[in-house]
DNA sequence: ATTTATCTACGAAATAATTCGTACTAAATC
DNA sequence: GATTTAGTACGAATTATTTCGTAGATAAAT
């Protein structure tokens, strides 16, 4: 055995990340320059650069040193990500119940219609392949 | 200034709350056998004793000290709880959009025929809210 | 009346996350 | 070539969270 999976980035590790899936590649100083922007108060340098060392110990990151500034990049894929830490939440926050925390953000919050309409759109989907047991593998009765 | 809003629990404090939530005011002694039912570690008495007594500072829970074993209970709402936890959540993950939340919930999990259909009802009735601004506050009835 | 059990309070260790300072190295500039 | 600039590595302080041990008090049991 030799792959573990890479664990739950903390919130400033999450931080780093949406900048990698954002921008793509980047150095520290890039990094840390987008982090400073989006903030009230600045990170420092060393601080951003610690964590990404972090980060590659934990494999949330791969790096380029192959130059003086290396550059960094995401190793884990965000919709596997947010899929993660989803899981974590629901289960934490509402003992499991996607369909809860589903009720609770659409009813305590402005929704637009056009966002209503993308919703019912994906309901009518899943219920197509629900009904549809297409092929091979699948629910049989 | 009197009152600050109590803060976000943490994951433990969270746990706690799911108990007396679901159960109402209780002991320590009652919330840590509940607790260690859920586990796989049991927790100790005065951990949980701990954690009951920081909460009780930061304002999560009140408790009733008249008899020796003192009677803790929920000073915050499960939906408000669970709201402030949601808002935070897609903040930090989906950058502020609860659609892609929702979309991640329901596209990469399994969904039953039933939960789908309340989520329905719920667009519904969000719609029509949306469509009718009957008046400017409609709170109290 | 002792002893035992149960409870609260509190100090403090262990762990994790965040932050930054300092040392060192190498490139760029003067 | 010397100095300034920009980078990495790493130790360590700080803060938050979780955990538990121990002391002291009170009730219950013997």
């Amino acid at each position: 055995m030799s792959k573990a999976p890479p664990p739950k980035p903390t919130d400033s590790e999450l931080e780093i990340l949406h900048v990698l899936w954002q921008h793509g590649p980047a150095t520290v100083r890039a990094i840390n320059d987008h982090l400073s922007l989006r903030r009230q108060v600045e990170v420092g340098y060393t601080t951003t650069l610690k964590i990404l060392q972090l980060m590659l110990e934990k494999a949330l990151v791969r790096r380029d040193d192959a130059d003086r500034s290396h550059v960094y990049r995401a190793a884990v894929r965000e919709q596997e990500t947010q899929g993660l830490l989803l899981d974590k939440f629901v289960d934490a926050t509402f003992g499991g119940s996607a369909l809860k925390l589903v009720m609770q953000a659409l009813g305590s919050r402005q929704t637009s219609a056009d966002e209503l309409a993308q919703i019912r759109r994906l309901l009518n989907d899943i219920e197509i392949q629900n009904s549809t047991p297409n092929s091979d593998d699948d629910d049989h009765a």
